[in-house]
DNA sequence: TACAAACTCTGTACAGCGTACAATTCTGGA
DNA sequence: TCCAGAATTGTACGCTGTACAGAGTTTGTA
């Protein structure tokens, strides 16, 4: 009865799975922020020793590339394959559904951003963009470029949300977001960010999707004025 | 004598001042990354008791956000007055100066981004680049969510690049990192990966400031291609 | 059917972490 | 001179990741 294909040596059987032990580093992420998942959290969270973990997954690190890594590959997997001919909706979609998923899991992104960007589904994730700015037409050099650059883009953004995202709390919507923040940035002084303060209406929106789409729409402004033919621009 | 101006109050002198503590927290960071420094560590290194760090920081989160602030303090101060009409030369040193100063303290990085950038010395370089980029003659709402755009992509990259930076060694320069990334990708599988493999030379320079540049050129291009007279687009 | 090898899990332990608390020492102002 | 207040230390608590040894369970093989 070899389920998973290769149980045929000796040994009891696993009283837990990598599945569960990610599902339960993922609530406890979600309930308490970066600093609430620890080994002996995960451990007690399904019942069982802390060092138990540890046949599962060789040591923390490697459980949080892991975990990371599979949040990433729960973005929407047809999100980058359209039939039709509208990349930019395309690369829009891609970029709301990343945003989308990695926001609906603040925690994690600290942990993304300490762990690196590799593992099999983000590479997945860059393969499939990268695949589709080429069919969009862009020189294969320039498309690599460029889908670094969106990357780049997105999870800075990112990156900037949710460090000021609270745990444990769900995300409020853009408009509850902009209105907390317009009204903390009402405590800043004029006189020295003169600038800052008469555009505080926009920067209180700086986390909102429109924003976001703003941002992504200029960047494939951006890439489609650059020199077709040539891989380096200036 | 008070020489900080505020020292009339009873109890014995400080033995340290919050600049020893900031250095000897950077010089720590610098050795072994974000893990090498503690509260404990950072007391040893200043040869004092764990504790007596609390009478100049609060606590440890509150070391880290002022060290993250000070790190950006130290950005060239000038880099975003230019007295020529030359914006995008303005913008480009400021990105420049910024990655630099962060890149050459990369366990710092992790930090900013779970701190949040806010701060006086964030607060000031976020003013100095929007009014760079009114001065420029971009109407005040599209220079402030340019700003942030571009912001955003200075920190993405950062992020990225700093994630994969060894703590303790200096930075090799572009051409070793690339050929060691060049290196690296020769393992990747062609066959699930087509389009990374093929680009593998440009991928193994998303690192470099070249890279950077054009990445921020592109970005450039699209804040100037957007209708200039509104402040949302779409 | 017995056994040895392989495997999973637990108990215990260690070094390190952030920091709270009380005690000690030092200082300036009244 | 004395006291109020500030700086520092020693001690301690609960937490962390994880190494190690042992016990229990399962398997293929003899």
């Amino acid at each position: 009865m070899g389920e998973t294909g290769r149980r045929a040596r000796p040994g009891p059987r696993r009283a837990l799975s990598e599945r569960e032990i990610l599902d339960a580093a993922m609530r406890l992420l979600d309930g308490g922020g970066a600093e609430a998942l620890s080994v002996r959290s995960v451990a007690a969270e399904l019942g069982v020793a802390p060092n138990a973990l540890y046949t599962y997954f060789a040591s923390k690190p490697v459980l949080v590339r892991a975990l990371v890594d599979d949040l990433l590959g729960q973005v929407g997997p047809g999100t980058l394959t359209p039939a039709d001919d509208d990349w930019r909706g395309a690369v829009t979609r891609f970029a709301l559904a990343l945003r989308e998923t990695l926001l609906a899991h603040p925690g994690a992104v600290p942990l993304l951003l300490g762990s690196g960007f590799d593992g099999p589904n983000a590479l997945a994730g860059g393969e499939a963009l990268l695949d589709l700015l080429v069919r969009a037409g862009l020189p294969q050099d320039t498309a690599s470029r460029a889908s670094y650059l969106i990357i780049t883009y997105i999870l800075g953004t990112v990156a900037l949300d949710a460090a000021e995202l609270p745990p444990g709390v769900p995300r409020p919507d853009d408009a509850a977001r902009t209105a907390a923040r317009r009204g903390r940035l009402a405590g800043i002084p004029a006189d020295r960010f003169p600038r800052t303060a008469a555009t505080a209406d926009v920067v209180a929106g700086y986390n909102s999707t429109e924003q976001y789409l703003w941002g992504l729409t200029r960047l494939l402004d951006g890439i489609l004025t650059g020199p077709p033919g040539r891989s380096t621009a200036s």
